[in-house]
DNA sequence: GGAACAATTGAAAACGTTTTCAATTGTTCC
DNA sequence: GGAACAATTGAAAACGTTTTCAATTGTTCC
């Protein structure tokens, strides 16, 4: 049914039953209630295409999907889909294959050239992003998950990456251990490198110096876990504990220690990361696993609360929010055994 | 830039070039390939909003989220990702709160008569889905991800679950195990009661009855896996083998026999169905776990074409895929320790 | 060379809304 | 009761494309 044959049928113009149904404030309470419930009773619903192309909105956040599919993407967007289901808002998301930033940045352009999305999420940027450049020179609003050291001047929010780590380090350091291994995340991003200030912040608080030794970027994954953490643990000066980047990390961590017949917690600490995986949790882990614990899905659903306000016009400059994580002690992290 | 000022600059009408651009054969080859490439110089790309208002396609296949953010969701996206990137079609990700059907049914029905989307994917139906009846009578075209038994025809691509369990199943049997548990997925739905026909079947080839103790249905998640396998193994006659629902499951499951001072693969054989997910492989489990396996991210490619497909006019009776699925041996399944 | 046809291009209408500006209706107050 | 104003409603233009139908240009063939 469209907007005319449904305003004919209330007697009314097409004029006044949009004024009517977008909540404008020149058309009398009556009105208003009879052409809602009338939309409601016949199903007359408003053609998104025709109310984008004439408001120029389009309803839309973008988000690009990776074809590694990240770990994290499935819990951020459910956070973002709990704020956005009353904000008559989809997500978008758009496949990139770009194996080279040309290509990213040129999916990024296609995304918003063709109005498709008001605005665009961008995940775990280098600290010279060429995204954020991008999409400044496009004039669409975005904002960063994550951040960025660039010059242009971006939305963001964040979590604490290097304070998380260093408190984590600290608290292994204060155990007693000495030789810390970390198993970071991906090379060149923001966070790994935030994380890896804060632990060398925490040894040098100590007057210690952090073994470049020990210290390993990689994917997330329970693979990568279980390889670094086995090749520490093999060396000829085995850490004696690790900071690991998140919780499948983790888990390929505990394996690794079991294989080498060692015990986490007795012969081996180790803290993680954890994002609040529904379907892993780091409680649950035997033993139960220290973390520096921040949600994912919680990141989510703010970035789309502060997306929408960068639509509405929110400043730029006036949204930068940095997220402290919780340091939660568990059975995974103790004095060292030599003790 | 727009369609008319874009026209303008190459001294065409704005007719000829919408056809250039959109691939019609009655432009010559000539003024194709010089608006092809001014498009790209200048940068003129169609208003999205503009074309799906006037040719009614939405160009946009849309998937519902549940709130609990499923851990298969970013593999089956990603997937659909990888067919979707060369054919302009996007994914929308609709929020859904949802907890009662009838709310369901009405996000559907908001989703499909707001002309967002031309087709839907449906997942993990029951036997008699509401939400089959509804899209049949909206008259969108939809694929199902799963199997329904309702009587309302529908496209649809599923694995074969009876099948896969029943191999796992039998290979138990054959290995000489006779108290077999299941911990299988959520109640109710179609792939869960799928397994267990297949779980039953296996049994009664062989003159055997599966134990409705040993049967269970719940979520795929480590917790649940723990908790299940630990309340089998530590009933009165416990089961010398388990057949999880997922590899997640099985984490679980493996860390109960861990913590019961058992070991999988000598004192409890495990095996589970593997979606493949990159940050967890059934391989590096210790034992390497043995499974059934079929990949998500292919079903989410293959669906994304069907329901190109399904867009394109293909009749709807003519997409039913049945996928087999692989069994891979490995170390977590072994004759009992008994024998 | 021009008739007949094919190939190529263009003008104008239309998709289904929102919004500007104008018109109508209702209310207040002397 | 009617002037003055406020509240409410409507007509028509517009958003940026695609597509129908008509016009123009090019080609073939006797």
């Amino acid at each position: 049914m469209k907007l005319r044959e449904f305003a004919k049928q209330l007697g009314l113009s097409p004029t006044t039953v949009s004024r009517a149904l977008s909540g404008y404030p020149e058309v009398s309470e009556a009105t208003r209630a009879r052409v809602a419930s009338e939309a409601m009773r016949l199903g007359y619903r408003p053609d998104i295409n025709a109310v984008r192309l004439k408001t120029g909105r389009a309803g839309a956040i973008g988000v690009m999907m990776g074809r590694s599919g990240e770990i994290h993407f499935a819990e951020f967007v459910s956070g973002m889909a709990q704020r956005l289901e009353t904000a008559d808002t989809d997500i978008l998301i758009t496949p990139i294959t770009a194996h080279n930033d040309e290509d990213e940045i040129q999916a990024y352009r296609r995304l918003v050239e063709s109005r498709r999305v008001d605005a665009v999420i961008i995940h775990s940027p280098r600290p010279n992003d060429p995204r954020i450049e991008m999409l400044n020179s496009l004039g669409v609003p975005f904002l960063v998950h994550g951040r960025s050291e660039t010059e242009h001047v971006h939305a963001w929010l964040d979590i604490d990456n290097e304070g998380a780590v260093r408190r984590a380090t600290e608290h292994l350091l204060d155990l007693g251990h000495r030789r810390i291994a970390m198993i970071n995340g991906l090379r060149g991003k923001t966070y790994a490198i935030h994380r890896e200030q804060g632990f060398r912040i925490a040894h040098q608080e100590r007057g210690l110096t952090a073994d470049p030794n020990l210290m390993v970027c990689d994917k997330f994954s329970d693979e990568s876990g279980f390889r670094h953490a086995r090749s520490f643990l093999e060396s000829a000066n085995a850490p004696t504990a690790i900071v690991a980047g998140s919780t499948m990390t983790a888990l390929g961590v505990y394996r690794a220690v079991r294989s080498l017949g060692m015990t986490v917690g007795q012969d081996v600490s180790v803290i993680a990361h954890d994002d609040v995986f529904p379907y892993l949790t780091a409680e649950n882990m035997v033993p139960s696993l220290s973390t520096t614990r921040s949600s994912m899905r919680a990141a989510g659903t703010r970035c789309a609360e502060l997306t929408l306000q960068l639509i509405a016009g929110r400043a730029v400059d006036e949204i930068h929010e940095l997220w402290p994580v919780e340091l939660i002690l568990r059975e995974s992290t103790a004095p060292p055994r030599w003790r």
